[in-house]
DNA sequence: CCAACTAGTCAAGCTCCTTGACCATATAGT
DNA sequence: ACTATATGGTCAAGGAGCTTGACTAGTTGG
């Protein structure tokens, strides 16, 4: 039926936004109150060695300006450190501070706890089935909705 | 593997605002340049007999005020009208202007030149199983993202 | 070694949302 | 009926988070 594609754009978008809203309450939970779901994104690209301001804002889709505002932000809450980046004096290496990674690891278990229940009722099969679908329309990189 | 789930919100999200990205392209390239994907959201509400502002508040998750000043906005560049409520004096029933209801038009055939491709390719028994293992994960009603 | 480019920040402004206050109308309790 | 409370809507002020524009410090290629 053409006319039951309709629903899922809301469908889609009702998942998503359920999903973050549910992770953020476990990060919420976990005691770390200061973080929008949106620091989360910044967290996953910084995980590992870091990141630069200006990559940063491309992972997030936002303007370099927007991006050294949310690390200031970061670093007056103490997630996050600046530092000098080793191969260019211009540029700053932003890591996770101590702070950071726990929050991370906070943001790791509660995605985990709402996934699981989820992911053994669907089952391993449907679960591949959904991904692969998902990415099938999905062009990737960007995360920050514009609506 | 349980680490492999924590790619899902970003797989959903990455869904999520592709969708919206293309339907909002397609909406724009009808002729339609003076309004946003939220736009789209309201509009699915007031279609039919309409709605009150404190309905569409609901429906968008936004405050009385917010929805009042969009209905100002979105009747400012000719989408909605408001019309005394049948029942109520204090009330107002917001309606789709002809405009409003071209632009709804409009983006139910953009959704449907992005969702169509995309319904054939996965077929209609995954596409079941989508919509179900979606349905599973959301809570219904709340569209708006909040990060 | 200089011209063009890139990393980052400062400043100002804009958009969309919020909180708080208020009026008009509706509804319930006595 | 009459008052108390609740509800629909708007006005006003303010704030969070983004943008554009301008600038400095450092890098890179001809």
């Amino acid at each position: 039926m053409p006319s039951d594609l309709l629903d899922l754009p809301v469908l889609l978008l009702s998942a998503a936004r359920t999903l973050v809203d549910r992770i953020d309450a476990g990060v919420r939970a976990r005691g770390f109150t200061d973080v929008r779901p949106a620091h989360g994104f910044a967290f996953a690209r910084l995980a590992g060695t870091g990141a630069t301001v200006v990559q940063l804002a491309e992972h997030l889709d936002i303007t370099k300006q927007a991006a050294s505002q949310m690390v200031d932000e970061l670093a007056k809450k103490g997630y996050v450190e600046r530092r000098p980046h080793p191969a260019d004096a211009r540029a700053r290496l932003i890591v996770l501070s101590d702070r950071g990674w726990a929050c991370t690891r906070a943001a790791d278990e509660a995605a985990d706890e709402v996934l699981r229940p989820w992911a053994t009722a669907l089952g391993p099969e449907r679960l591949a089935a959904l991904r692969q679908d998902l990415s099938r329309l999905s062009t990737p990189g960007r995360v920050r909705p514009i609506w």
